[in-house]
DNA sequence: AATGAATGAGAATTCATTCAT
DNA sequence: CATGAATGAATTCTCATTCAT
């Protein structure tokens, strides 16, 4: 019996994790994204989809989960554990310079589905949040510059997110990782102490 | 004659403004933008807004346009004309605290419609690109700290438009923009200069 | 008063002609004929077209009977004219071959246009139905062979109408009108006599 | 598996015999052919039409091709085995004489669908083709009289198939078939041969 | 009379969801 | 459970007709 729940839910995970990079793979080429084409790209029935997902919002809240979930884990875990604050901020630098090409190009699209994005607003639920809270307790035990916390989290946010983002958008197919990373570590260092 | 036609141009735009309005509106409160409702919404019959754009890609594209022509206009003036690097930065922000509420808004509802953003990625051409350059010239001709222009950009681009719109999403609606401008003019002007 | 009116008259008669003239261009161009596009390629207001014309199968009717009764006055007129029934197939053959190109392109057309259509079966009141009785006459009295007359009429309606309109399928643009002609004729010549 | 998937040809092509049955209807009853009279007809729902076709156009094609397949089958079966023409020319008669009453329907009908009629002119594909060619040779192998290949074939369509076509316009619905089809026999040999 | 903006019925098409097999 | 045909609400767009100016 447990044996047979235990395949039932590995081939439920490895079910669901096919839909989760058909929807991306969508998202991707710009493709509209019905349940028609993600079923027909996961050689499954239309039907099929709906004993996975009671219905199309909680297949795309899944999709979203699956895809923000890791990154508000990271960001969580570097956040709350107590530390030195640069250090953390290097941490998260770090962190979303080795997320997958995905996130960023799905941070892109997640306004779109506003079913999803009604219930929270990701950017601010995943990222921001975190980050607020980190710049407010840096400036009131000393170290960080005295602006509003909201004002620092973005100034943060743009450089780092912001230049990830970017990256797909420059002319030149050249850039140097590196070279960015650090440029955006100076940059970050420079402000954010007193 | 020219007077009616002078009142047909003048009837022509209060119609066409009422409808971005209602557009604006049906974003505010993310109902979807069909044609019917704004017709509805208008007090006019859905073919009329057929007498005014060619299709619901034009209708959007106007709306667009309307939203963010002014902004661009603003950027390239101010970017454009010689002048001291950091006047114009400050110029810059305080255009940017003038806008209005819609326009945060917008911004963030604009990659919806594909089919217009496919064209052209707006915030990239309204915003990004002229920043991008300003920050290249500040750092050739010296008074900017050396870092990647694109890096510089983003950093600017999360402080000023970032702080702008987070505004809204602030539990506190006691938000005191004057402070908060004054604190994205110290932080740039602290980061930016060498 | 009455010079008025005759100038009203003839403006109207204009107005028309140039209505009809538009709806056939429309026709060859294989364009959709709205009340629009006529009201555009006239230079006139669509309401406009309402004072001359009830509604658009008015206007539809209009066109036919300006392209149709033409045909149907002269086919009347060299059938009901008594004479040798020879020179009479000869006559309406000539009259054929005279006929504009527009015609034929019409008689294509008309059976879409069910509205009209429905009413009158074209083809049969204006050239059938002579011919028919045409063909009886002269079976009744002797000279033409003694087959159905239905069948009789087709066949010449074939050899001499079909001829005509399927010149312009031909591939080679050269063909000669003329050897066309008295094929035609040597034809109809040779099976209609005894 | 293979039976599942027959039964499924076998309802696809009933519905689809169904839809092409219900098309016909509404050309015969001169009822505008919507895709919702269609579905409603059928007792069907009115995407499920989509399920078969893709769209009208295609719907359309296919009644187009289920109707005009067959006679272009027998046409080109009987023209192009060699034999004698005369032979031929009466098989070609014995067929047009056999097809169901819907052709006849469906060929004065069918120039309605310009965006099908357009690529194809289908009288002349299906009938007119093979006709040319079929005098042609006779005219130059020798038995045929020799004038113009189009016009013989005008006369030879007229008298078969305008004769066919036009039994439906006569008043008395008594017309005898077989009487009919004697005569245009007789015609047709006797103004073919030299 | 002429105008042309407004109207709204009607047509094609899409797609999430259901349900019989 | 899996399947995929059937469903029909929702959406965009067209165009004949009306009517206030």
């Amino acid at each position: 019996m447990t044996a047979v729940r235990k395949k039932k839910e590995l081939v439920d995970n490895l079910v669901k994790a096919e839909i989760v990079k058909t929807v991306l793979t969508l998202i991707k080429e710009e493709q509209p994204i019905t349940m028609d084409e993600i079923a027909r790209r996961c050689s499954v029935a239309k039907g099929t989809l709906y004993n996975y997902f009671k219905n199309k919002k909680a297949l795309m809240h899944y999709v979203h989960q699956t895809v923000l979930g890791p990154i508000r884990d990271s960001n969580t875990a570097i956040f709350e554990t107590p530390g030195d604050p640069l250090v953390q901020l290097h941490k998260f630098i770090e962190s979303a310079f080795c997320f997958d090409k995905d996130v960023s190009l799905y941070f892109q699209f997640v306004q779109q589905e506003r079913t999803v994005a009604n219930q929270i607003d990701d950017r601010f639920e995943v990222v921001m949040r975190p980050l607020i809270r980190f710049c407010s307790d840096g400036i009131q035990s000393g170290p960080f510059i005295d602006v509003d916390p909201y004002v620092l989290a973005e100034m943060i946010y743009g450089t780092v997110i912001g230049s990830l983002i970017s990256i797909q958008s420059r002319g030149d197919g050249t850039s140097d990782m590196k070279k960015i990373k650090q440029d955006v570590i100076r940059l970050v260092d420079k402000i954010i102490l007193k």
